[in-house]
DNA sequence: TTGTACGCGTTATCAC
DNA sequence: GTGATAACGCGTACAA
């Protein structure tokens, strides 16, 4: 590569000091030069491509202007879709402010102590999370501890800053749906296993809906998948092997419901005639799958960059409103769901 | 947070001198420092939790141990499970070496001059670009300034260091596996516009597939979606609108695939008794699909691994064997390819 | 309006 | 074996 550009270079081409010519090109604000300086300064930066060094410019300021993005391999391997649609939503709003994104993708399990090297060698100002494990330790101690980290997701801690939505009002409507439909015994196959809030936040919301058209959602009616459309098929012949009965089922996601719908094919079920499935997420895809995936929708650009934006705000200084932002799914009604056989 | 720890609060705790410090902690190698003053630093570099601040590091050693993937935003959002599974490839390469992954998402289209930003500015040593389209000008200057980088794909430039694939053996099987089941008009949805050298290079392999056969690939008989399923399913009622003689399609990905499915289902075709269906990649779901899908195995974690490797090897100047290594891909048969109907 | 001088935390070089 | 000193490139008081 060519020899690097340095202020000094920009300077003496520009015929003034160091000094000025980072005043110019950082506080835009100021009006403190003559129109020609600044011009000059401007001319000879673009003549010669400068472009800062970053590393210096973080040793000085202290800040790095890179937030981190922290993912356990096995989302990321399998969540599939999820990922990359958060990612979209905090680049977009990374790209306005300035911002980079560090991706540390991280061994599952608990991982006490992962983040904390990426952390303390000041690589990043910030973090934010997806889906995080209610027992992650690290985690709580990072967030009382005043680092700049928004969850997208909850951990139900009072400190938190995070990105969350209510899944109670679109699944209740999900169940109306389903109940109206005439099904009496309705299972669920998580997209993961029990520890992940989001996880046990579906479940939950589930029940509750359940419970409000005096229906129940037994302990042997959900399985857990393990994030795969694979292990969704695995979790799906058990559950519905246990529990013939059962004739709706509600995948933790929508990667999981290819694989409810693949094993109820598998046993001889139609979907939705005879058996009914409610995916989660709606991901670009879900409406394409045969039959179009009724799924609850949970906005994963928009997440993301919420998320950043309420990290660049806190980063940035700037007040923020809600530090617990909860935004509302919607049920999105489509060919997956029909009437209880009987 | 609590006060950052410097080399230099290591260096009183331990009583010795910052010089010391890093030669103790940096190069594990020397042997030139008693054993009890090594014992001594890394026991008060320990207790006092010291990180290295990576930034003064960078400053100094000129490098940042992070590689840049950039990615189109088009990609990353629709492109969808195959993004995050060469991000994943990477990442455990990565953790394995001490790098790190910058992730950058630009604004779709040509692009000029987009990387020079993170380049430039030293942020990162090398980077890997995915999915390169034929006219990105600003890329081939770079790799002809002999900047370190790893495309997955390729440009077919005779100085890059690329990850490919050959598609052409499975295509031709899988062209083999269609043609004797009776099918003679064959089409394609490409999942991107012409320009992408992937869709090109796809769209070739099946050309000279059929021609083996002595079949042919009409013009009429390719349509290029736009990367997500919804545009493939467009795609497809187009296609077999203006070709209805079509009993067989190839699609330019898996996500692609589940849009003409759906398509050819919104026509009344069934799958694959009515049309078969070829897909590429063979991303986790694909086996799982209604019906199974009969695709062309591209293994993204593989390529992002051995992406990583190669750039990691070309920055810590180690001899790379291959700079363009060339894998096989696979067909994997499943369920979505049947007789031809007559 | 501009220049000088210093600090940021690390590492390389060269004395001791 | 160990320690002082000088860079690395930038930002910014402070002096001029």
């Amino acid at each position: 590569m060519s020899k690097r550009v340095t202020s000094h270079d920009v300077a003496r081409r520009a015929g003034v000091s160091r000094t000025t010519v980072s005043l110019v090109l950082n506080r835009s604000d100021a009006a403190t030069f003559s129109p020609e300086t600044r011009e000059r300064v401007l001319q000879a930066a673009a003549d010669l491509g400068y472009k800062p060094n970053s590393a210096a410019r973080m040793l000085v300021s202290g800040n790095s202007e890179t937030i981190g993005l922290v993912i356990s391999n096995k989302d990321i391997l399998s969540v599939d879709a999820f990922v990359p649609q958060v990612l979209h939503g905090i680049g977009e709003v990374n790209q306005r402010h300035g911002f980079h994104v560090l991706l540390e993708s991280l061994a599952s399990g608990p991982g006490a102590g992962t983040y904390d090297h990426l952390v303390e060698s000041r690589r990043i100002d910030g973090l934010i999370l997806l889906n995080p494990r209610q027992d992650d330790e690290a985690l709580k101690r990072l967030i009382e501890n005043k680092f700049p980290i928004v969850l997208v997701g909850t951990l139900r801690h009072p400190e938190e800053a995070s990105i969350n939505y209510s899944a109670s009002a679109s699944t209740r409507q999900a169940v109306d749906l389903l109940a109206d439909l005439g099904h009496r015994n309705v299972g669920m196959v998580a997209f993961a296993p029990p520890g992940f809030v989001a996880v046990e936040g579906r479940k939950e919301a589930l029940r509750r809906g359940l419970v409000a058209r005096g229906l129940d959602l037994a302990d042997s009616a959900v399985e857990h998948a393990n994030f795969s459309a694979e292990s969704g098929h695995a979790a799906t012949r058990a559950l519905l092997t246990r529990r013939p009965d059962i004739t709706a089922i509600f995948a933790g996601n929508d990667t999981i419901a290819i694989g409810v719908i693949s094993a109820a094919r598998a046993l001889g079920r139609r979907v939705p005639e005879d058996l009914s499935v409610v995916g989660h997420d709606d991901l670009p895809f879900a409406a394409w799958l045969s039959p179009a995936l009724t799924t609850i929708r949970n906005d994963a650009v928009r997440q993301g960059a919420l998320a950043a934006e309420m990290l660049i705000s806190i980063l940035e200084g700037k007040p923020v409103a809600e530090r617990r932002v909860r935004l509302q799914s919607e049920l999105m009604v489509r060919q997956s769901c029909a009437a209880a056989p009987r």
